[in-house]
DNA sequence: CTAAAAAAGACATAAATAGTCTTTTAGGGG
DNA sequence: CCCCTAAAAGACTATTTATGTCTTTTTTAG
């Protein structure tokens, strides 16, 4: 249960990879395939929907390529893993309010809200400047 | 991302009523799916699961039924959740150790640690006793 | 022996996952 | 303007998982 994708796993490693290098250097996208082991194809679907959010920054063209839309202190796992995997969401029922019928009188409920809230705070903790830092 | 299935929510509604009723009090398998509104030979399934590891106990024949396999306040909603779903993996490489060949190096393992740990943590301090009490 | 009820296993359908392939758009350099 | 490069967009495919159903078997009470 709950296991990230492996969309969601090859994004993390591309994004990742992208923050290691130099701030003002645009990567090619196969490049960065080849780096993380992902195939080139999925993986440009992965930094398409990062590019819509602004994630990160692409450029088309002969020298274009792709680099990291902010400073990769203010990137977070939390946003990254939510662009491709959408909203963390441990049980149908925690969506919006009013969704589940039973709302008000299902005792499980809160818990749910309680693992979304602790998941995400976690996640939300977590930089990709952190994450980029070589060991 | 994180999404319970059906299969989990039906899981919990089903032995949540079952804690509802009198301990001694052996429940139909229609009943309960009635109850809860879960199709019956789906929840048959779930229950033949729980029946595997002892979270309820079953009776064949005339009379049969299910009742749980201990007492409300000894089931947490970590066991009927992973009794189902499996266990609670934000991401493959947290299976058991050596398994990610990036295991020492990756950065983000630790924090997919952290989140299991979290989540488990949740789920196994609270008891059916506490989600069978009526509001 | 018979009826009741769970257990077991095969089967069916739909949706999500994990990609690939082709065409289009944008930009740079000659 | 023409060509080359590289990302964007969208159609397409295969595999796996989710969500069940149906039939047969086993167990048990009366």
């Amino acid at each position: 249960m709950m296991e990230l994708t492996r969309k969601g796993e090859y994004a993390i490693r591309g994004i990742v990879y992208l923050a290691t290098r130099p701030g003002d250097q645009v990567c090619l996208l196969s490049d960065i395939a080849a780096a993380v082991d992902v195939p080139p194809t999925f993986l440009a679907k992965i930094f398409q929907q990062f590019s819509k959010i602004g994630l990160v920054k692409s450029y088309r063209g002969t020298g274009g390529g792709f680099i990291l839309g902010r400073a990769a202190d203010k990137i977070t796992l939390l946003e990254v893993v939510e662009a491709v995997e959408g909203p963390i969401i441990p049980n149908r029922c925690v969506v919006n309010k009013g969704d589940c019928p039973r709302d008000t009188t299902c005792n499980v409920h809160p818990v749910w809200v309680d693992v979304q809230s602790q998941v995400r705070d976690i996640l939300g903790k977590v930089t990709l400047q952190e994450l980029a830092v070589r060991q």
